[in-house]
DNA sequence: ACGGAATGTTAGTGTACACTAACATCACCC
DNA sequence: GGGTGATGTTAGTGTACACTAACATTCCGT
């Protein structure tokens, strides 16, 4: 068997593909072992039990700090263009990683994976709240309160993501990218101070 | 036994109590019966099947059109204050079903449930459409695309409702309260045209 | 007081499942 | 070729669970 990928990555995939279908307890070892075209044992003799294929598989696929490094490289410092990059690398890095969050959404059993997979919300309204605070600076948002503003983009993005979440290909009116410019526009409008409104877009 | 709740009554709430907290799988009907300080008997006697169970709880205790009314009866059409009545009654609403809404997203055997559950959604979001048009008819908002704008704020609210149902009591700096009014500001900002912007507040 | 309905009790059935043990293959490297 | 490590196969263990059967008890209206 020349596959490129070991046993070991096959079966974390595919226990993430099923559990996010049929939820954690919803799916069998036997199951996942089959689906991944292995036989049960080399599941537990890799894992040892299906609770810790699920946490290794969660800790190898979570995605990492990609959102720092557009912040620290890619700001233009004009409003629209940041948000808007910001917005389209969420919803990026939130699709690539759909399955895995169907999986930490639906498991009760794995509260603490869930606590630490909060962090990195936490971090993106970290940097949020930092930007705006500069753009601030530089006169160009009339920042009232930066932090709970950073908030309301993160949570009005992740309620779009849930949404799309279930009904995986949308019956909605709205399409996506029609959401990603009204909201956009909404906090733009919102935003931008009285004095550069004029020469802003 | 003289309690005011009925056998069946009190079956349907530790059932929704305890899948709420470890999900339907998670939970075993000798649990329940146990919670709800009935014999397992009872339970299969009452609903045959704990699907069943779910099912006829989710029927029993899923909020009705209190939307409507509120549309129908409280609009003040200023904008800011309908907002803040809107997503007030909303957050309400939904907290008041939060565990039925954490069984609904835990359990991945009810996609038709689910289903029928997102059609909610879509009436406030007709609901709050249609207001949108009728505020851009009396000219108090600039209405690009009235129907990305709803979608818009429902998202937000549900993005924070959802992030709010897991970590039951908050870590965020940002307070319910805070977001609610920061979030409303920024439609407001956004929305109300320049004729209309001196006189209001 | 009587009858019937709801409820409790107990014992049990079948099944699905996580996980183990023991042995057989196969692949690859020296 | 022989040894080593990963994998497959098969059989099995213990347990938890949904659900049933049969009988006992309590509650309540009349």
């Amino acid at each position: 068997m020349t596959e490129s990928t070991t046993n070991r990555d096959r079966l974390m995939l595919t226990a993430i593909d099923l559990m996010a279908e049929k939820g954690y307890q919803g799916v069998s070892t036997k199951e996942i072992a089959a689906a991944a075209g292995v036989s049960e044992m080399t599941l537990f003799r890799q894992f040892g039990t299906k609770l810790q294929l699920l946490e290794q598989a969660i800790g190898c696929f979570h995605y990492a700090g990609e959102m720092e490094k557009l912040f620290s490289t890619r700001l233009t410092w004009s409003l629209r263009e940041d948000l808007l990059q910001i917005t389209r690398a969420y919803h990026d890095i939130m699709n690539r990683n759909r399955k895995l969050v169907l999986v930490m959404l639906r498991s009760a059993e794995l509260s603490d994976l869930r606590d630490r997979a909060q962090d990195h919300p936490r971090q993106l309204q970290q940097l949020l709240t930092a930007y705006f605070q500069e753009m601030h600076r530089q006169g160009k948002v009339k920042a009232i309160d930066s932090e709970a503003q950073a908030m309301t983009f993160m949570w009005m993005n992740y309620g779009a993501f849930i949404s799309r979440l279930h009904n995986a290909d949308l019956i909605t009116a709205v399409s996506h990218e029609q959401f990603l410019q009204t909201s956009i526009e909404l906090f733009v409008d919102a935003l931008t101070p009285m004095n550069e409104r004029i020469t802003d877009r």
